[in-house]
RNA sequence: GGAGGAGUCGCAUAGUUGGUCUAGUGCGCCCGUCUUGAAAACGGGUACGCCGCAAGGUGUCGAGAGUUCGAAUCUCUCCUCCUCCGCCA
């Protein structure tokens, strides 16, 4: 959500920022809304004020007559005012349909486009694996090692259920308890375990709903799965005022992850590249309101992810995301893609994205700066660890015999074994 | 799941026969007086939003709806917390 004062004043930023992001919205139909909602509020506070006025001196009054003049004064008054509040209602309800739906601008670095394909390329790292003969997948190499499960995970959980199993779960805890060391280390994070199962404020806020509501799974309570740790870590300081001097927040939270994948039906539908349910480390950090400190995290964050990604020695390039693969409410992206070697191409490990307060006015979470003025944070989120890359650490330390070799970094997490092998 | 209690502007509280509540008080915090400095004492100030160029107006007492000329105060629904009972990992 934007500020309605910016909108009326920016107008034309507001168009073009829609356009890159190729998203159709009309800000000229905002501001006539708004125009209304603001002549009903002013309509309605006189007359508000006048009762208050007349209640004010009935309070005083002791003829009775004079009262009863007055009490039929303001049964006129106040059948005027429910009407224009009746009508204010219908025009608020449209104006906030609108308002949740505005785009936020994307930064000028931000390059032009109109999905994936146009993403730009802004670094690569790493060697791309040559192998003297034909690498399999994930699935093969997992399978035969005994690491996962397929069959059985669609007969429990149905279409892309999975297990993980043996060497496979015991990499993945590698994973996460390296993921948590590495963080341990930068000592500014504070690690935490959220929910997933959310209340529906919680993905308004954070920018899922309206727009990005059937990808989420919901209950019969009216609760939502969330698909990342962003939703409860960016609701946790919702409605609360922070302290400047406590800023930045950063945070390192772990959760399940769940995605309907609806529209998504036809794609990645073999192995564990696409799922319904994961475990993620998502870090979010929440700043002043200034644009540099905005750009500064997201750096920082993406490049914590490079550098988990780096330790692991999976090769990788960081692609900044083009105006028609932003959110709503994103500013700027940056995806993180690893080798797959089974596909011959990168594939998405995590994403990096910044909001200015885009999602801390949805979740009023305010400061106050220096001049003791009320602001509302920025904010800014990045997968730490998604469930991908032991998928890309499978394929991509493969030997011919089908054994995988374990990464060096996750060897002390793996009680020293070097290698997944067939025994 | 059942029974009962509670939710006030940072924190703690007052306010329940509806109308000077434009929400009082204490603590905390800020400014000032006094002081060599500090503390204490004393004086003043201290919620957030919306409309308005401004003066000013207006809203918010967990949320929403209702009764009324008028609701922090009455009614209903919901949310959250506490106590007890039941069930359970």
């Amino acid at each position: 959500m934007l500020d309605i004062k910016f909108i009326r004043e920016n107008k034309d930023l507001i168009d073009l920022g829609a356009k890159k992001k190729h998203i159709n919205f009309d800000v000229e139909a905002l501001v006539a809304i708004d125009d209304k909602r603001k002549e009903f509020i002013a309509s309605i506070e006189k007359k508000r004020a006048e009762q208050n006025m007349v209640s004010e001196r009935m309070v005083r009054t002791q003829d009775e007559s004079e009262k009863a003049q007055m009490i039929r004064e303001m049964k006129a008054l106040k059948e005027a005012m429910q009407q224009e509040e009746e009508e204010l209602k219908k025009v608020m309800h449209e104006w906030q349909v609108l308002m949740l739906a505005v785009p936020n601008i994307p930064d000028v670095s931000v390059p032009d486009g109109v999905d994936d394909k146009d993403n730009r390329e802004v670094k690569t790292w790493g060697d791309i694996p040559k192998f003297d003969f034909t690498p399999k997948d994930h699935i093969e190499l997992m399978q035969n090692l005994g690491m996962l499960d397929l069959e059985r995970g669609t007969k429990v959980a149905g279409f892309r259920g999975y297990f993980l199993k043996g060497d496979g779960a015991r990499l993945q805890f590698a994973l996460w308890q390296f993921v948590q060391d590495f963080f341990l280390k930068k000592g500014d994070f504070t690690p935490m375990i959220t929910p997933s199962l959310v209340r529906r404020e919680t993905l308004m806020g954070t920018g899922y709903i309206p727009q990005g509501e059937e990808d989420l799974y919901k209950t019969q309570d009216g609760d939502y799965l969330s698909g990342t740790a962003e939703v409860a870590l960016m609701s946790y300081y919702s409605d609360e005022v922070l302290d400047k001097k406590d800023l930045p927040i950063k945070m390192l939270g772990f959760s399940n992850a769940f995605r309907r994948e609806a529209g998504s039906h036809g794609k990645d539908t073999k192995g564990i590249l696409r799922v319904h349910e994961f475990f993620k480390f998502e870090q979010v950090v929440l700043c002043e309101a200034s644009h540099a400190e905005s750009v500064k995290y997201h750096e920082e964050i993406n490049n914590n992810t490079e550098e988990i990604t780096q330790a692991l020695g999976l090769p990788y390039h960081v692609v900044a995301n083009c105006g028609g693969d932003l959110g709503l409410g994103q500013v700027k992206k940056y995806d993180i893609e690893v080798w797959l070697p089974s596909e011959n191409t990168y594939r998405e490990t995590g994403s990096a994205s910044y909001f200015h307060d885009f999602q801390t006015r949805r979740l009023n979470i305010r400061y106050r700066d220096d001049e003791g003025k009320m602001r509302f944070v920025h904010s800014l989120n990045n997968t730490a660890l998604s469930g991908r890359p032991l998928i890309m650490i499978v394929e991509n330390y493969q030997n011919e015999d089908g054994s995988i070799r374990i990464p060096e970094v996750l060897q002390p997490y793996m009680g020293g074994q070097k290698i997944i092998a067939k025994q």
